[in-house]
DNA sequence: TATTCACCTTGACCCAGATCAAACCGCTAA
DNA sequence: TTAGCGGTTTGATCTGGGTCAAGGTGAATA
């Protein structure tokens, strides 16, 4: 969306939106500057493919703007989404020459890439990076740890209104709003998107949304538009403990 | 089981069996000495909780021998493991001061445990451990993200059939010989366990067992040991691709 | 040798969510 | 203004795996 701003193609870190969420995060000046030669700008569109799982991989990089998708697919189809990349996440491994899963750009998207060889050679040179990108890892260790219990054993409602949860949560952050009064937002994945993170059909995401319209725990304002009341109700829903369980 | 052998409360890294798997793997002998200063052993009898989700927990630490799982529980009681600990696997999170799973030990065990304070600051001094942490915790995410695609989209069949492959696969390697042939080991977990492993009930895990069995795929030298009479057709039942897909 | 206890198996029944099918909605393009 | 199309909803029906209940098995204890 709005994302071939050509300025992205050529921006000073100091001013990069992500600076300080990114690998990049702990750098210091000069580290900076040294990335900062070495880095280049991607753009994809809504619908792209990054990477196919298996593809050789000579780069890794950052989500700067827009939302990707890894998924794993089975040989007869079945998919399941393993991870949902938002600004600021790493894409790739430093160490490994090809792609484990696929990455597909959700919608319009710009990357700051790396090549991979030389990535790796600052990484062992500085280890500010390495140390960012050790928090990361450890972070989305927890996330697929929480999806594990999500999709093993919630039920059709509370995965629904866990990724509702989570998406709202994030919203809140990333426009830096509280989450006590009525939270709207846009959903940036479609009904089967849903379906594949949470290891369910389309049809059942489109009958739970539904239902919790009907129980008065969300608004649609459109397909892709919602409004949560009370998000201490959806996090009941979600079955999550009311208060805790999230990590920072 | 057998572990309580008093040897192991004052080993030598040297001698130390994960020597070459752990956290420590990359260290020099210099930095081993002063890992030696700050290590402690401590023994665990099977069942014994180690820590509960929630807890306080200064120290962070390795599995040296046996086996123990990571869990998450809702609070009506639904359980889903996250993570099955093997010798040589990393316990705790560096920076955190609470744990945010419970871990129970499966068999008896032997942890080789660093409080975490000092160990905290020997890993800001030492790359060689947060770059060996590193690694690891990218291997447990890419585990993680192929137990996600078991949980949301496998059958229960499939489901066991994908967990006895990785037990059949990291028994093969721990003692060290190939996959060819009829491979026989021992399961270290309960059925309920094994449901919990999987998101499924323990009457469905105890029935999908006998229909491998009924189906020649497998046979049982008892309720827990188990033979696998040809390993692709266990990956085939699985749905995994018969050969790549799994990562080294 | 019997008793107990934790673990496992099997059967009968049921239901949440899958599957199959049809229609709807809000675009954009002709 | 209609046709086409991706995404979505809703209905009818089916089924894999859950639930409830009853035994079985084997190792440890008395």
């Amino acid at each position: 969306m709005l994302m071939n701003d050509p300025s992205m193609t050529s921006r000073q870190c100091g001013d990069c939106p992500i600076r300080h969420r990114a690998v990049c995060a702990r750098c210091e000046a000069d580290e900076l500057e040294r990335l900062d030669q070495i880095k280049y700008y991607r753009n994809y569109e809504a619908g792209q493919t990054v990477i196919w799982s298996g593809d050789k991989m000579d780069f890794v990089g950052s989500v700067v703007s827009g939302i990707a998708t890894l998924t794993q697919t089975m040989e007869d189809g079945r998919t399941q989404m393993v991870g949902l990349l938002l600004p600021s996440d790493f894409v790739g491994r430093p160490g490994r020459d090809s792609a484990a899963y696929n990455v597909v750009a959700v919608t319009d998207m710009v990357m700051c890439c790396f090549r991979k060889k030389p990535f790796e050679s600052m990484m062992s040179a500085t280890p500010h990076i390495a140390q960012r990108l050790l928090q990361m890892t450890l972070d989305e260790l927890d996330a697929a740890r929480e999806w594990m219990l999500v999709l093993g054993r919630k039920t059709a409602r509370e995965k629904i209104a866990s990724l509702l949860a989570i998406i709202a949560r994030r919203d809140a952050t990333l426009n830096m709003v509280g989450m006590q009064g009525p939270m709207t937002f846009e959903l940036p994945l479609t009904r089967e998107a849903m379906a594949d993170y949470l290891g369910l059909t389309l049809e059942t995401v489109s009958r739970q949304v539904s239902a919790l319209k009907k129980d008065g725990v969300i608004t649609l304002e459109s397909k892709r538009r919602i409004t949560i009341h009370d998000f201490n109700r959806l996090l009941d829903e979600a079955g999550d403990d009311s208060d805790g369980g999230m990590l920072a």
